[in-house]
DNA sequence: GATCATAGTCGTCTGCCTGACGATAAACAC
DNA sequence: GTGTTTATCGTCAGGCAGACGACTATGATC
């Protein structure tokens, strides 16, 4: 058979389905929203939905975040173009499982995108609601009222908290979870919440100071959280952070 | 509209492509097959093929791993099940671009295949043949012989080199390239070749023999490489190396 | 068989980075 | 003012990497 003969393939829907992961009161959170039909009717499950016959992957997860939260993505590499309100976008893998929705067969690009703190989630359009909530809550489903995240979500979400763990030890991927200003304390704030682990204030601040183009001082300070005054950065160019940070054993 | 309606999904076709690298005369080789037919009739481009109706991402990178190859995959993590002729299988990416085949929709998941030195290549069915060339033969081709990649499958190939670049940093990855007993000199080999930049013998073998877990002695020795009788290892059972081995700056 | 070339292996030294932690600075609450 | 909180600077010891010397064990060559 030839292998591009178009009437000879299996039919495939493809859709994008999105880990979107913020930082909220010293947890990372997970976004998602619950179903309004069948299957897992009721149950939480991850963004997403089909991607349209004219339209790129990136594209696709680009428009469910901007559905989904207001987020105006944008690509890794380049600033940010709508300060306050872009977020990290990157594809994160693709799941084919044929039963993994029971219904037809369904390949799916899972995407991870990172934003700071947002205010309330809109419902998007296929859920009755949406909700932030640490990510324990739907890996670890003590909680009865939540249950397991629908279809191999959970599996999707577990690997996307993973990308985002290990990424930010050789990255700056952690600036995008901060606004477009922000403290070292905030920044550190941010790896403690992501790695569950407490960081030396001090050994933090030398490291990420010193590590060339991380940050670039904005003149600016606050004091927003309480103490001292602290210097506002930004994030400076440099993408690479080598050596990069050490994640603290267990 | 429902976003799992099943009439109003678009028509996509799924494929595995395959960035299949080998280590050859101390060259990072990638495997490529002639195209057949219609479009890029006669060029060069990765190994691929339909994912069929019944048949996982995976599964179906397996198979037309072996149907090019003769390599039995084996998932990352487990110890290869048929020493010799296993090969390291990992998702890469997922290309979607709504132009990427002129002819129709197409989605392509990329899979990476790490393996080491093997016979000559057999010709696929899809190929007229195939062939194994260093990586720079297909990302800049100044051969006018060749030419370049069909597709986007020079994009895939170069985010499949710079996956295998970077994981042997912090991974025992590099042993997919070794046969199942291999010396200190020739892993460090492989990192020459793939990093594309000399190593010194004596920090190398401190860093691999010194990291618990990476390597086990077989107890026995080799002179295959000529020079002093060198000491047999397998791959051990860490598959993280931490601290990671350092590239040199360019 | 002596010499040479090749590769492998063990050590040494120096500089950088990290983790642990003391000390000081600048705000707010009372 | 005193206490609390957070930020920031400094010091010190240990670990690891880069540079490189030295020695060992083989095959090739004369």
């Amino acid at each position: 058979m030839s292998p591009y003969d178009p009437s000879a393939f299996p039919p495939f829907a493809v859709t994008v389905d999105l880990v979107v992961l913020t930082v909220r009161r010293h947890s990372l959170c997970a976004l998602a929203v619950r179903r309004g039909e069948a299957p897992f009717q009721g149950r939480w499950a991850l963004p997403g939905g089909f991607v349209r016959a004219d339209e790129d992957l990136a594209m696709a997860a680009a428009r469910e975040l901007e559905e989904e939260t207001g987020l105006c993505a944008h690509d890794p590499g380049t600033p940010a173009p709508a300060p306050g309100n872009g977020a990290h976008l990157e594809q994160l893998a693709t799941y084919g499982d044929p039963k993994r929705d029971p219904r037809m067969r369904v390949v799916s690009v899972a995407h991870l995108a990172l934003a700071p703190d947002l205010p309330a989630p809109k419902a998007g359009g296929d859920a009755h609601s949406a909700r932030w909530a640490p990510v324990e809550t739907f890996l670890e489903p003590e909680d009865e009222e939540t249950g397991a995240l629908a279809f191999d979500h959970a599996q999707i979400l577990a690997d996307g908290v993973e990308r985002a763990r290990s990424k930010i030890e050789y990255s700056s991927l952690a600036t995008a979870f901060c606004p477009t200003e922000f403290t070292v304390g905030e920044l550190r704030r941010v790896y403690e919440a992501v790695w569950g682990v407490a960081l030396d204030p001090r050994n933090f601040h030398r490291k990420v100071t010193g590590t060339p183009g991380f940050l670039v001082p904005t003149g600016g300070t606050t004091t927003r959280q309480g103490g001292r005054p602290a210097q506002l950065f930004r994030a400076g160019g440099a993408t690479l952070l080598n050596p990069p940070m050490l994640r603290p054993e267990v």
